[in-house]
Parts: structure tokens; sequence; C-alpha cells
DNA sequence: AAAAAATTTGGAAGCGTTACCAATTATATA
DNA sequence: TATATAATTGGTAACGCTTCCAAATTTTTT
């Protein structure tokens, strides 16, 4: 790999030179540069990133800390943030942060040490998988950090996150106003606060009307497939009287609506159901999923933009406001 | 941040001997391993990358290439990507080398080039958007590169595919086998290798069984759910008579199934379908769909082992073979 | 044409690490 | 105990770049 010093060399230039042409920041005469970019052409010269990044302590690369790369939506979320940073000449520094698989109590915080070390400028954490009290450990000596689709009051500026419990509060309304006064659910997983938070809007939205929700119509999912099938069979086997089901989230909403199908029910001349994130698939369940949307990709363009402007003293506009969305389509029959 | 020359001072010793017991293969004795361990803690310090890297010519970080990022699999594949590495410390850097959004016919060079200078060790370049041409420039000064789905003859030993064409061609002979003659097909992406193959091998067991495939009755999809649906009221409209169709992946197939339900078909009793990759979902429509499995995971795992050896010099054992796998559910009626 | 000011230039210092070598210390052998 | 051998140690050079400063060159002003 040739160097600056060849580059130089060949240019018949000082390296200074040379790294003026290649920042293009200082100013050079139009002779050396010419000389300098053919020179660069020659030798096919590309800078030596570690070298830059040792003295000017800068990466241009942000990595990505979250365990929810498993996702659905999540491929099309990392697109979204990779091109947002493409745009601006940065780098995109991915790990899954696998916290579960081992018995050390601070493989989280270890992780993100690793891809602090590695070389980023700033992190985004993705989820929900990180304590409230590892991210104020490390906030404390890396603060150029973002949460995604979580929420910690205390770094509020720096959390990008989606009402859920108003989310799940106004699926619940939009259901009762739909004269329905008996429903289940298979909910999010509670494992994660978002899982939890739009459980507690909905059931609000029970009690603000004062319909009571029996436990056993309540089955704790995990955003799953296969959840949404073993919920509709359990509740099915438990021979309950319900005209609507609530699903955490669309993916379970869809097996729901297969295994109800599958079962004899007609959807939603028997059973409505109703999904959550507004997900590809929606529109294509039979019926179309009646959904609230979820505006991952805005969030995750708005928390890069936020840690571009921190890291990199950019002005990118950052909104900070993720209105709730239900989409209206067909898997909810109005009984009024 | 703290220095190796802090940690040095600190602990009374040589930045040497410093050096020595964070990298931990020369010999130390226990006192100063000690005193250094200590004096690391003490101080959180966590050595530079950058310097290392500078010094080492190691970058220790795997780089992902490719535009299929937006697929359904690949946050997937991602994750078992990305959890090999960090099995071996090493860092995946990821990005999708936007080759669309510009006239710059370097953009997949240039966006390789980026990538190799910001400091991988190895890149894998996962699908088939890149062409024969680039690789083989980009393999000249870059040979530490892998391709995932993707087959170019010259760098076979480097690929890592799955016989598409073999595949298909099973797919057909397995409807056939279950006496469908009269079939239709949603195809992949023929922009896509993987989306011609798969429609060869099919069209040739379609062929070696005397049947013939009307143009009609073939629409040209791309692996999307709107075009499942679009596809199937197409189909439709032409008022075909047809007792299978044949999707190019589990999605189109998916909404195939939810549209032809919606129009008062019965699936399989009155059209069979088929699909294939064997995606999360098709275990869930409803019936559950019969397809072909596409070891994504696999290939991808054997991919970054092979990239791991090579540049690392580790001895992984290196699966090459990914056998064609018919997966039976319920969505393909037998006719005979 | 000379002096002053502005522009451009070359190259040394320094970023934090590893690799190496010579020097030191500890251990084994005679 | 003296010597040979092995283990351990400290510190310098080198990695390739940017930043800086003083020197050289060009341009402007007088």
């Amino acid at each position: 790999m040739a160097t600056i010093i060849d580059v130089a060399k060949l240019a018949g230039v000082g390296i200074g030179s040379v790294s003026r042409v290649i920042n293009g920041k200082d100013s050079v005469s139009d002779k050396t540069r010419l000389k300098v970019n053919k020179a660069i052409k020659t030798l096919n010269y590309k800078p030596n990133q570690s070298a830059r990044s040792l003295v000017s302590k800068k990466f241009n690369t942000i990595g990505i800390w979250g365990t929810e790369l498993a996702g659905t939506f999540n491929s099309q979320t990392l697109r979204v943030i990779d091109h947002e940073l493409i745009t601006h000449q940065k780098h995109c520094l991915v790990t899954n942060g696998d916290i579960s698989n081992s018995e050390n109590p601070n493989l989280a915080i270890d992780s993100v040490n690793d891809l602090i070390s590695k070389g980023c400028d700033g992190i985004i954490f993705w989820g929900t998988d990180v304590t409230h009290f590892d991210i104020a450990y490390i906030e404390k000596y890396f603060p150029n950090i973002v949460l995604l689709n979580n929420r910690i009051e205390k770094f509020d500026h720096k959390c990008f996150y989606f009402n859920h419990y108003k989310a799940g509060y106004i699926a619940g309304q939009y259901l009762v106003d739909n004269g329905h006064k008996s429903i289940a659910c298979i909910t999010g997983d509670f494992q994660t606060e978002d899982g939890r938070k739009r459980h507690e809007g909905f059931l609000d939205s029970m009690k603000d009307n004062n319909i009571t929700v029996p436990s056993e119509f309540i089955i704790e999912g995990d955003y799953s497939f296969i959840k949404g099938q073993e919920g509709v069979m359990t509740l099915l086997k438990r021979n309950l009287d319900f005209t609507a089901l609530f699903c955490g989230n669309d993916q379970s909403a869809m097996s729901a609506i297969a295994t109800l199908t599958g079962n004899g029910f007609n959807v939603p001349d028997d059973i409505s159901v109703f999904g959550y994130d507004d997900n590809d698939i929606a529109p294509f369940t039979s019926p179309p999923l009646s959904t609230i949307r979820v505006p991952f990709d805005d969030m995750a363009l708005a928390a890069v933009k936020y840690l571009l402007n921190t890291c990199y003293d950019l002005q990118l506009s950052v909104e900070h406001n993720f209105p709730v969305e239900l989409i209206e389509r067909k898997s909810v029959r109005n009984l009024t």
C-alpha cells in the first residue's frame, strides 16, 4: 500500500502538501494540487484511516449496539441509518452485544467498551436490552450516545422513542369505539419496556371504558409468529367469548389471523384482529390488518442525525416528536 | 483517555511490560502482571485500536458490503455473522454500498474502497449487486473477500451459494409429482441471478415432463408482498386455468395465498401454492406453506468462517456444500 | 525597485501502540 | 560459589498520518 510519503516523492512535493490536498481545507496552489492528485491516482493511494484516527481522534464511525437486530423491521431500519451515515461519509459498526449467552453480568458494558475502543465517535443504543444503570455508567465517560426506541428520563433529549402507552390506549379505544366489549390479547414481550407500555395503555383504555379484561383473556407473547399461533390455540381451548383480539405486533397478528382462519373463524366477521407496528406484512394479511403505525424509520433517522450533530458539529434538523397513527384496514368489524 | 504510558507509570513498569500483559502472548512475571492489571483497572484503560492497527496492520474488523440488507432474512443472517465475529473478537463494519442513487458508475467500487480504507481485514460481498468485473478488479488488490449468495466461476472457492437452478427444478418436479400439469408462476426478481436461476430450473423441470408453460402463466415478480398480491390479481383477471402457483419467495407466496383466499379460492383445494426460501413466515401462512429451504444462515456462517481463516490464520471448518431441501407442509394438494 | 504582506511550502513533532533488542534479573548447572 | 542458561524487563524505532511553524515564494503596496 502506498503511503503519503510515496505520493509526496512521486509528486515532488512535501508530505504536508499532500496532506493539504487530501483534506482540502488549507490552501494549496493549483500546480501542487494537480501534481499530487496525479500521483495519488497513479499509486492508487488511500489514506490509512488508523493513522488518521490516531492523530485526529475522530473515527468517522458510529457504532450500533442492540440485540434487536433479529427483529423484522430492523434490517430496514439499519438501512436507513447506514444510508444517512454514508451521506455524511461516516461508517457503521454493528454489534448485537450478545448479552444473553453468558453468566457475566458485565457483558453488556464489556461489549459496549469493545465498540468504543474499536473506534466509534458515537453509539446508537437500539432497544431496551441495556439497563438504565448501564447507560448512566457509560454516559459518564462516553457521552456521545443516543437511545433508539428506549427512554431514560435523565437523558430524555438523547432518547428517540415512541409513546407506546398512548398507542396502546388508542388501539384499545378504537376497538371499544367499534363496539367491542370482550377483547383478548396476545401481548408483546413483557421483558421489553415497550411491550409492557403498550399493554398498560391498552388496559387503561379498557378501564376508562369500564371494561374488565379477565386474566385468562391475556396471553403473554414475545412478538413471534409462533406465539400468535399458540396464543390463539390457547384462547380457543379456553373456550372464551371474545369478539376482538389485540396483538402485540403485526407478526403475531398475522399468524393469529392465519390460525383463526384455519380453525374456521372468519376475520373480522367472527373475530376482529388488531395489530401493532404497521409492518410490511400488514397490508397483505387476509383481511388486511388494521394496526398502529410505529415510525421506526423516522425515529432512527432522527437518532442518527442527532448523533451526527453532536459528534461532528453538524446542524442537521432533528425531529423529536413521533405521533401515534392508527392505520385502519379491514381486520376490525364494526359491531355498532 | 489513559494511554499505555499512564498505565506503565502507575504500575511502575515499562510500557513493554504493559503491552505484554495486554496481549498475553509473551512471558511476564506474575508480580508484573498483577501490578499492570491493577493499574489498568484503576485508570479504566482501553488500548487505542487505531494505534494498534497502525502498527499491526490488522483491524480485527470484517466488512459487509451488500445492498440486500433490506430483505427479509437479512437481519437474521447479519446476526449470525456478527455472532461468529464476536466469538473471535472481531467486529463487523456494514455498508449498503448504495449503488443506486447516483450516476457515478464507479460507486460500487468506491464504496468498497471506502470500506477497505476504513479498515477491514476482509469483506463479505452479499448478494449479486456487484458485477463480476468489479469483483475481479477488487480482488487483485484486496484478495480477502468472500461472496455470499453469489457465484463467480473464477473465484469458486470464495463463493458461498446455493444451487438455485436445482432447487427450482425440484420445486417444479414436486408439483408435477403431485399431479399438477397447469402451473402458474410469480417469479423472483429477474434482475438477480438467483431469481433467474430458480426460474430456469423450474422451466426445465416442466420441459422434462413435457409440460408447456404459456407465457401468460408467468408473472415476473420481485420478492415483495405486493407483487404476490398483484400477480394473483393479474392471473385471476386473465381467467387462466391453473391448479398450482409457484412463487419466487415465501413473501410473495404469503400474499398470494392471502389474495387467493380473499377472492374465494381455497388453498390448496382449489389452487396449490409453493414457496421458496423457508422463511420464518412459511409455517404460519394458512395453510402452512410448502417451500424450498434456502440455508442462508449456514451459507453465511461458512462464508464468515472462510474469511476468518484467511484473514487471521484460523482453522475453522468450513462447509461448502449446501443441499437443496424441500419442506413439505400443507399448501400443495395431491391431485393423483 | 524595494518593502511589506499574503500565500504557499517542507518537514519535524507527536498521536498510542507493537516489535524488537539489549540489559537486567532469576534460575539451573557445574 | 561461580558460571551458564533462561526468563523477564525497559525503552527505542517504526507504523502513516495531521498539525504546526519557520522558511520560501508569490503578490501587493509603496
